[in-house]
DNA sequence: TCTTTTTGGAACAACGGTGTTCCCTTGTGG
DNA sequence: CCACAAGGGAACACCGTTGTTCCAAAAAGA
């Protein structure tokens, strides 16, 4: 995919974007929940044949390296979103917090299958995680945010508790709301001066 | 296994057992990297024929529920050592999380791999998880431990914490008492009242 | 409507993992 | 030292997944 993210390139054809993103989505959900399903049981979720799987991803890790750009590509639009640069870094960080909670199950994708990550230059330093660290420094310098703790681990504590939020709402069907209220309350103690 | 934890119940000889932990080891360690590893790759990584493998565990299944029921009673001694009804309940809760530290990898499968615990009955309460909900529900009780937080989440929270240490440390190079100790501050002003 | 995309399904070969059997070698313990 | 327990390795059939090809049906779009 050299092109550009503009919307109005002549890619492919309104049809085949949505088969692809039906695909896409299906395998997200159902990968989520059983990283090693195959591709039949993929296109059976996207309500497709394995034969329209194979045509858009011709191997199994073309699909894997297409959810891991899409993912990727999510988190930075959530990040920007989040607007780190604005308001007390507290604040921010919750924005943050609540834009991922969105992301719902591609979020457990990318902390369950390190493939996800490894197939689409997830590993190294992203945008999104320099802009992450800064926020967390200018936290500390202001004051605001606990000087003691690593910002490195701050960052380990907000996936994981993102990812513990969204496994009570998977298996003990707490509230989405109800799951992200504790969460952003929990991070915030833990990350406060 | 139907006989009881009896120390000295003659089950199997002196070798059989040290093979069986041997296996049970390097599977544990391999299949917290790569829970799709096969059978193949254990033996090898045990220092063992396949075939070896297949004496002891005779399906995959078998080794796998094996696996659970040995980290189930790992994780239930563990419990045990830290005395979680001796002193202030915060103290108590580092040191229960520092037993749980010392599970290493066991513990990332437990978190990873639904399989491990489905198979070994874990899934419901333990008698571990009672313990532990107790100590928090005391310590609730004695205004040590924060009594507007779930305490089923704060114990989601210990696990996730857990979790994100040892990634650290296996990932980053973090050294385990530097991890532990990050792990520990950040429980500690998570769940303070 | 008619043409062009797009899809579904069958059939196929290849591959890797699994589970089993058999036999020979190793070594543990009496 | 010897018998018996234990492990290694080869060979085998079986199965599910993968990736491919081909053709007919269905759906878009002009």
């Amino acid at each position: 995919m050299p092109k550009g993210t503009d919307a109005t390139t002549t890619r492919e054809s309104a049809t085949r974007a949505r088969t692809r993103r039906a695909i896409l989505d299906a395998a997200v959900t159902l990968l989520s929940t059983d990283p090693a399903a195959s591709l039949g049981d993929v296109a059976e979720a996207a309500g497709v044949g394995r034969t329209t799987v194979h045509r858009y991803f011709p191997e199994r890790s073309d699909l894997i390296a297409a959810i891991g750009a899409d993912i990727t590509e999510r988190v930075e639009v959530a990040t920007n979103r989040a607007r780190l640069d604005d308001g007390p870094a507290p604040e921010a960080l919750e924005r943050l917090c609540q834009e991922y909670f969105e992301l719902g199950d591609r979020l457990m994708l990318l902390y369950d299958v390190p493939q996800f990550a490894e197939w689409s230059g997830f590993e190294q330093e992203t945008p999104a995680d320099r802009a992450i660290l800064a926020l967390l420094r200018r936290g500390q310098e202001q004051g605001t945010l606990d000087p003691h703790t690593d910002t490195g681990w701050m960052q380990e504590v907000l996936w994981a508790l993102l990812y513990a939020a969204w496994l009570r709402t998977r298996d003990h069907g707490t509230p989405r709301h109800a799951a992200l209220t504790q969460c952003l309350r929990t991070l915030a103690k833990a990350t406060a001066s």
